[in-house]
DNA sequence: CCGATTATGATAATTATTCTCACGTGAAAA
DNA sequence: TTTTCACGTGAGAATAATTATCATAATCGG
């Protein structure tokens, strides 16, 4: 459950962080801005204040519970982060964000910072492109 | 010169413009903030308006004479849109960038891009860890 | 050199995010 | 259970980065 994710961490298990929480886990929303929890969470009669979304995502961030993305031309989304580690691809077009996993470009990206001297410790990798898909042709980048 | 570079691109010669040109020119300053642009050229005795730095910027990048890069934990920088294609590495301790180009990563990048039915028109790559510079070890992130 | 167009500097406005603070709540201990 | 109190919360103020506004000024084709 929710909660024990919470305990896990560290963190005391609250009505808001629960609710923030549960959002992130509706696969209907893998890519959410704070704004857009906030909005949703308000639409759906929760008394909630905007900071406390953002603070519960930074606590959920540093907590290893979620993942920060900060995606060209659009506010930074915030997903869940379970299952194996992805990058991804965003449509330039309609926003539709796609994920892939690639080892060949991960075992290249530690040999090329051993190559430099560094400790890699996190990287972002990001593809920008038009997709093919239904809904995307005209559409706008979302409301 | 740089007046040509201004005219090439259809924008007309301003003072403005060719000094902010000047500064990323110099081999000194690879990746610059809108702000530390404009100090600089505050420092030297220009009169300029930091919202003339935010334009001028955003119409080189529209123009293709620099790129824009949003790090994380820092500011968004630009740099010089010179020589090869690269991506960065950037130490998480010192703040420190370091380019590199690989060509076993991009080529990856157009097939999964293709695989997955988009168009690839950008990508953005940032590697993240400590380096091992001489001046790192201790240093904190920039003033 | 002139005038229409476009650029500029100063500053107000916006946007995204963080801080402040008085009050409320979770959970360890009694 | 109740108590206790560190920690969390909502509302709104504060900040930081960027963009818009507007009156003035500079560019450049004719």
């Amino acid at each position: 459950m929710e909660s024990e994710e919470l305990r896990n961490v560290g963190l005391k298990v609250t009505t808001p962080r629960l609710k923030i929480l549960g959002l992130l886990e509706k696969a209907t929303a893998r890519h959410m801005t704070a704004e857009s929890i906030y909005r949703q969470l308000t639409e759906s009669g929760e008394v909630i204040g905007l900071a406390t979304v953002y603070r519960a995502l930074a606590q959920f961030e540093a907590a290893g519970l979620i993942t920060r993305h900060h995606f060209e031309g659009g506010q930074t989304v915030y997903e869940l982060e379970r299952g194996p580690h992805h990058d991804h691809i965003v449509c330039v077009r309609c926003g539709r964000v796609e994920e892939f996993y690639d080892k060949v470009i991960e075992d290249r990206q530690r040999e090329i910072a051993t190559k430099l001297g560094f400790n890699l410790s996190d990287h972002a990798l990001t593809l920008y492109g038009e997709c093919s898909g239904p809904d995307c042709a005209g559409k706008k980048k979302q409301g």
